[in-house]
This record gives structure tokens, C-alpha cells and sequence, in this order.
DNA sequence: CGGCAATTTGAACATTTTCAATACGGGTGG
DNA sequence: CCACCCGTATTGAAAATGTTCAAATTGCCG
């Protein structure tokens, strides 16, 4: 997403946007580390980054059970990390340094402050969107775990008053990362073990319990 | 992200902002059937959409080669779609209804103005947010070929001057979908076949041509 | 220069994909 | 309103692929 490796302030959005200076922009500097943590996941959102040098790893701890944590995505020079901060009141992520860092950053309050005021088009649809990409969870992979348990885990994480999101197999086999046979044969087993109730167009979760014992919750 | 199927327009992120009533909002409404395009990944991005009611899936054909398209999200009531068009000539994904659809939309004009004056803090800020959750690849995973395939797909898109990022072996496995075994085989076999040279570091490709023949491209 | 943790390698095993055939269900037209 | 048809979904069996677990190696840092 950028040529050079080193961002200017000349080239960062909020160089840009206050005509910065090298150097002057209003955001503090901060050097990190090799594998120092930013921020973890969960922990208070009390600053927002821009990456002027170096790359970012995201990781997630998956939102169902709290165990195995997933990395998710990459960010580099230009980037926004910490964004969450600005529509809840923790980090989604962890954040982790996985070359040493040059970050520029600022509390919230004071990021609050230099977007404008709240219920500007532009701020609302910004937090509309930090709200849709914080809400994507990564698309699942074999090494996730069996297709199975990630079927009863996506069942578990969408469905809404025990009824799943009505979706075309083949599409649902897409986001679980599997083919559309396999997705096939991972209902029957759930639905085998009592789990849910599947008809070609929706599936309703029968039992809860028996869903989240496969999901390995 | 939304407790009710149906967005009203008080809840509604331009409803909200514009502080219409019911119905009253400046955004043209639009009734869409189940199973219709909404717009085709390349087209010019001309609109962007805020759904109502319904449910849209994304996908997006992988950007190395044109062929194969996976679904990669979802998108409900209260989120925008089509919000590439503030960075970028053309949409990024396919957008098709799954359900039956109601939207409200304008043009990209039109939302350019109703943003407000671009160079603002919360427009550069939601620019840049765009630019980088349309840059971000989804998570690859089993079904999207084979784990060396993923690789070189992987390198060839990641990488910069012959050079890939910088990433542990671990995490890299983890953005591909496998488990670090599995990659550590898989470069053995991209480094045999002469496409690229790895040391425990870096890896750095040999044969570009080679290289996408291991891709398939 | 030595120790250690990350990585690589090996072999057996489990799982998923593949390919092909069948069943099913919804929509359509009579 | 029902029967037929088509495309989607399911099932089966074999083969390919990835995972697991354990052991050996290697490169990097202090």
C-alpha cells in the first residue's frame, strides 16, 4: 500500500490533513521495540496510532472462546491502528511490533477533538465503517480447527434467536473456508448429534448446549 | 451488529446525521430481488449504498489472477457497501443481495459533497480507513488451493522489489490458513523448484517466472 | 562462541477434497 | 393445485493434502 518504507509527515493523514511540517505534526512520536505490544485486546482504547515506519501485526483471541489467538492482518507505514477506540471502549486487537516501530499517536479525547464534532457526515460514516471492519471476524481456515467446529462456532457467533442468517451453501462453505461437500457433511454431523435442525434453506439450533459442546466451547 | 432486520431511518447513519424522519431522508431509496447484482467488482464505483434491510455478500475475484471468486463477508442492515468509491475509481468487490434487499443510495458526487470539504480530519481519517480494509486480502484458507499455491500467490502479491515482508514463520502461517509445518514445506518446495531463496529471515525471490507458475498464474 | 528458541524434517495419521452419482425442493407451467 | 424439471445440495468412496507429534537442526542473540 506504500512505495517507501518511511512515512513523511508530508505523506501521513494527519501531516497532511494540519500541513505539517516535517516533524511537527501535533501527534507525539514513539519508538518501539521487535515484538514489543503496542496494545493488547481488551485493554482501553486509550490511543489511536499511525504507523510511520515499520509493520504492525493484528491479532485476535477468537470471540467465542478466549484461547487460541489468531493473526489477522498486517499494517504498514500509512496505516490507523487502534481505530476501535473511537466507537468502544477497548481494543479489538492485540497489536504487536514485528519490526521495530516508528508510531505517531494521541489519546483519544484528543483524536475526539481533532476529528470535529460527532454527527458530521464524514465522522459518522467513519465510525459506521471502523464499526463494519471490527465486526468482520477473519475468515476461517482448516488450521482453525475441524469443519465441523467452525461451522458450530460461526453457528454460534451469527445465529439470532436460534436461527442462522439465511445463506446459500455454497456461500457459507466460502466464508467457513471449506467446499460445499464438506459444509454438507458437518451439518449432517451436527445435526446427527441433536445440535441443530437443518432444511435446505434454513438451519434452526435445536439444542445450544449440544452446539457449543461441538463447537469445543 | 444489529438487533432488528430493519434499519430505520433514526437509526440509519444518514438518517441520523441529517436528523430526518421517517422516510425523509435525501438518499434514494431502492428495492432490490434476491440474488441481483448490486454492483460488479471493476465497475465504476459511482454509488454507495446503506442497507436497510437484508443481507448483501461480498466477494471479490482473487487480485492475482481474474479467475476464481470467493465470498469473503457479509453485510447487514446499518452498513455501507460500496464506500471504495471515496478512494478509487472502481469497486473492489462483487456486491449481490441474498436476501431481498431495500437500500438507500446516492451518487458518489453527491456524497462527496454531503462528506463535506475533503482535508478534513474525519474525511482523511475515513479515507484512509477505506483504503486500508479494501487493501487487506482475506485470510486465505484450505479451499483456496493448495498450501504452496497460497504461498506464491501470497509472495507474489506481498512482495516489494523481489523481497517479502519481513514476518515470522509463525505468523505467516497463520495469515495463510496453515499451520507452520505446513509452510515451512511448502517454501522448501518454492526454494527446490528455484522460484525463491529462503533464509530464516527473509525470503527473497529467485525466479519471478518461476514463481508464478507455482502460483498458477 | 555457546545456548536456545524457532524452524525444519520425518513418518504416521486424520481430515478434507475430489469426482461422480443421486436425492431433494422449489418454482413453473399446465 | 399438482406434476415435472432444474439447479442446489447430499452422499459415497478413493486419493490427495494437511496436521500432528517428536526429534533433529540451524541461525541468531547475547
Amino acid at each position: 500500500m506504500q512505495l517507501t518504507n518511511v512515512l513523511e509527515c508530508s505523506e501521513c493523514v494527519v501531516g497532511k490533513v494540519t500541513g505539517a511540517v516535517a516533524g511537527r505534526c501535533h501527534f507525539a512520536t514513539r519508538q518501539v521495540a521487535r515484538d514489543e505490544i503496542i496494545f493488547e485486546q481488551g485493554q482501553p482504547a486509550d490511543a489511536i496510532w499511525v504507523i510511520k515506519d515499520g509493520t504492525v501485526l493484528l491479532s485476535r483471541a477468537s470471540s467465542v472462546d478466549g484461547t487460541s489467538v489468531r493473526a489477522h492482518a498486517i499494517r504498514k507505514p500509512g496505516d490507523l491502528i487502534g481505530l476501535e477506540g473511537l466507537i468502544r471502549p477497548t481494543y479489538a486487537d492485540q497489536a504487536r511490533a514485528i519490526t521495530p516501530l516508528t508510531l505517531c499517536g494521541a489519546r483519544r479525547e484528543h483524536i475526539d477533538r481533532w476529528l470535529g464534532p460527532p454527527g458530521t457526515p464524514a465522522r459518522a460514516v467513519l465510525e459506521q465503517t471502523v464499526r463494519m471492519m471490527s465486526g468482520d471476524p477473519p475468515r476461517a481456515a482448516g488450521s482453525d480447527g475441524s469443519a465441523v467446529r467452525r461451522l458450530a462456532r460461526w453457528l454460534v457467533a451469527e445465529s439470532e434467536q436460534g436461527r442462522a442468517p439465511a445463506i446459500p451453501r455454497q456461500v457459507l462453505a466460502d466464508l467457513l473456508g471449506m467446499v460445499p461437500e464438506t459444509l454438507s457433511r458437518s451439518l449432517a454431523e451436527l445435526a446427527r448429534s441433536g445440535a441443530v435442525n437443518a432444511t435446505r434453506r434454513h438451519i434452526v439450533i435445536a439444542s445450544d448446549a449440544a452446539l457449543r459442546v461441538a463447537a469445543g466451547l
